[in-house]
Order: C-alpha cells, then sequence, then structure tokens
DNA sequence: TTTATTTAAAGAAAATATTCTTTAATATTG
DNA sequence: CAATATTAAAGAATATTTTCTTTAAATAAA
C-alpha cells in the first residue's frame, strides 16, 4: 500500500502526491489573485511551479473545477475548489502540544497566513509558557488539555514536544479522544488503528536536499 | 520525471521515497542501539515503523549493508551505512537565515539530536536577534552574510524568512555562493538551474491529515 | 548431524504516478 | 467569417515504486 505512514492506512481517492501538491497551488493563485490577476493557464502554473502541465490540469481535475480552452481557469474558481477540497475553509480546530520554538512557530504562522488548521489552544508544561500568548494562542498547562478537548470535541492534535516524552503526550491525546495527530518529532508513534497519524519529518527533507547536492558536485 | 520539486532536476541514485524513509529507520535504530540492542531484523523495523519488510530490506540493501538470515542486521553497522549513505556523518555547514520562530527551532534542534546538517549561524535583520544566541548558534546580521559565505565555503543555505522577504533573501543566498537552499517557507522560489532547491511546506502535511481525517470519518 | 524455521536477497508481478499524444474546444487575428 | 494558435481533457504509454514470490543461507533444535 502506497500511504503506510500511519498506523490508519486510509485509501486516499487522490494520490497522495496529488494532494501534496495541491497546497502549492493554493497558495501560489493566492498570491496571483492578490497581484490582480484573473486567469491562469496550466503552463503557466506548471512553470512558476516546476510540474508539467499535463500533470497541473489532471491535479486540478480532482477538486471538479474546469478551465476554457485559450483562457485557462478562473483564478477565484480554482481557490475556492482548492479550499473546498482540501478541507481549508472549514473549521479544522486543533490543539497543539509543546509551546517550544516549532509549536510558537505554528501558532504564529496562524496570524499571517492559514495552515490549513486553527490552532484554539497550544498546551504545555513548563510554568513560565502556561498562560503566555503567542501568535494571539493562549498557552494552558497540560492538565487541562483532557477536559477541553472533550468539552470542545477537538479532533486534532499538533505534536510538537521533545521526543523523549512525544509517546506520553501522544497517549494523552489519544485519551482525551483526538481523532488525527500530526506528528512533528522524528519519533516513531503507536497509535490505535483509529487514529489518523501524520509523520512530518524534517530529517526525511535533509536527506533529500544532502543527496541532490552531493548528486549534483558528482 | 520524479523529482521536479526544485529547479535542478537531479537524478538521485535512490529513489526518493526511499531517501525519505532512511532517515527514519536511522532514527529508530539510534533509539534502538541506546536501548543496548545489538541486532535487529527488518521484520522488526517493518511492524516498528509500519513498513513492508521486503520495503525495509530494499531500502537498506541501498546503502551496501547487508544483514543475515535469522540474524538480521547488526545495528551499528547499519547505522553508519545509513550516515554514510545520507551524508550525515559529513560535515554539512548551513548559514540558517530568519531566526523567528522556526528558525529558532532548527537552531535549537542542533543542540539535541542531529538534523543532518550544521547550522554554522543564524542571520537576522531585526536587531534585537542580532548578536543573540540560540541554541548555541549565533546570530549575525544578514549583512555579513554572503562575505561569510565566501570565506567559509558555505554550500547550504536554510530559508525561515517571512514570505514576503523570501525571494530576496533566497537571491541573496545565490549570490553568496550559496549551492543548496532550504526553502522552509511556503513560497515558490526561482532559482538558477545550477542551485539544488528543496522545499519543505508544513501546509502539504495537514492537507494529507485533514483529507485522511475526512476519509476515515467517510 | 540432520531437519526445521527464520530471514535476507533477488527477481517477477502488480499497482501507482508521470509523461506523452491526440482530440476537441475556444478565443484571437487577419 | 475563416483560419490559426492556444489550451483543457482524455486516454495511452512509460517509468517508477511497492508488493508478492521464490530461493538460498544460517541458526537453533532435535
Amino acid at each position: 500500500m502506497a500511504a503506510a505512514k500511519g498506523n490508519i492506512k486510509v485509501k486516499l481517492g487522490v494520490p497522495e502526491p496529488t494532494l501534496k501538491r495541491l497546497p502549492q497551488y493554493l497558495f501560489y493563485l493566492k498570491q496571483l489573485r492578490n497581484e490582480g490577476e484573473m486567469n491562469i493557464t496550466a503552463p503557466l502554473i506548471g512553470k512558476a511551479l516546476g510540474y508539467d502541465n499535463t500533470q497541473v490540469v489532471k491535479d486540478l481535475s480532482h477538486t471538479g473545477v474546469t478551465g476554457k480552452p485559450r483562457v485557462g481557469y478562473n483564478i477565484y474558481e480554482v481557490i475556492q475548489a482548492l479550499e473546498e477540497f482540501l478541507g481549508f475553509n472549514r473549521n479544522n480546530e486543533a490543539f497543539l502540544v509543546g509551546a517550544g520554538n516549532l509549536g510558537s512557530a505554528l501558532m504564529s504562522y496562524q496570524g499571517s497566513s492559514e495552515l490549513g488548521v486553527k490552532i484554539i489552544a497550544g498546551f504545555d508544561t513548563d510554568a513560565d509558557k502556561i498562560g503566555s500568548q503567542i501568535g494571539g494562542v493562549h498557552v494552558l498547562s497540560i492538565d487541562k488539555l483532557a477536559d477541553l478537548a472533550g468539552r470542545l470535541h477537538i479532533k486534532i492534535g499538533i505534536l510538537c514536544v521533545p521526543s523523549p516524552v512525544a509517546q506520553k503526550t501522544c497517549n494523552l491525546l489519544v485519551k482525551a479522544g483526538i481523532k488525527a495527530i500530526w506528528n512533528l518529532t522524528p519519533t516513531h508513534l503507536t497509535v490505535p488503528e483509529y487514529i489518523v497519524l501524520q509523520n512530518t519529518s524534517m530529517y526525511s527533507n535533509v536527506a533529500v536536499l544532502l543527496r541532490k547536492l552531493h548528486d549534483s558536485e558528482q
């Protein structure tokens, strides 16, 4: 199976590579929209982002939006279709655990552009951080997480704690009724099969970068 | 071509999916080593990380390391082979630009576990940050970047600046003689073709998470 | 020493993703 | 109004990646 990253092996209707390109299109198109553009063609998107134009057409077709020959796509239509398709316009409320640098970075992202999820609150064990506010998001004691998650029906947990406590914190999230966990620690987590787990490792990207650099130097 | 992410389309000798799994193995094996284990079998690695065991064998075979039937792999051997293969044991000196939260997070990573690259210095325009130290890394004025990069022969640049100044900062890095850029902003960058560009978008991962969650709920 | 079991390795098959090719539609130009 | 050029859409072909299958090796147990 292609996507065996998490424990739950959800068969996505869309190819995962496509899914990862769609937010890129969305970001790029929003940029164009803000520059006053109305239409965009697949070849231009492809040229800008480094993809084949037929790839772009195929990717966008998943959202249901269609373009017109000789004119291209209506930027507003595509943006809406993408947000709809990706679920970025839904209220994806999330709790973030671990208000260190990475956690803070994500909470700060909130303010400027949207990340696709809405971080409702941050949690930490550090007394210095508890009670503070980062990017407009309040940081609370981790003791309050379970109760609040249940009452607010929060489904998404973002894990930014240090590796040694990653599994322990993960268990806490699961117990609190969280359905999906975005794991930003390099630790592999064990979760019940009904939990959606998305791992984001900084390391992987370094690995690819180093190899490309190495190969480009022969 | 598979890897059309950056401008330079380097044909990697290894499949990119494999390349992204290798650091996971490395991290996991280091954990096992620290727990005192000597050997590990492919089925066990696969079970722990959620991959097919033949996949694990195939991935590891790229590093040149071999296992013994009935015993598995020697953990120390595999760790060394992986670090060698990934280039994590080489001196991958890098400059980081943008000492905001994300930049700070990466500089702090330095201290605890290794990221694969060694961040030599951070750069920023903010007078409050200049002169400070994050995770043991000094933050300098961005005006000093070009000169230092040249003198220290730095090849890798890590870009953590706000989107609006991403391209401008990228150009600065290129002009300074940087060969590879790790772009952590959601902005698409235009670089000369001889530059290796690795984009890491937080958005992509959110997109996959949301869809898996959505699909798992039907 | 022999047999059974576990496991890596190698190759084949299947699934998946990307690129190429063709077709049809639409606006622009003469 | 006709011809042309551009572009999306659909399908075929290619390339890539993953999974399955078989084989051979090595240890442990009988």
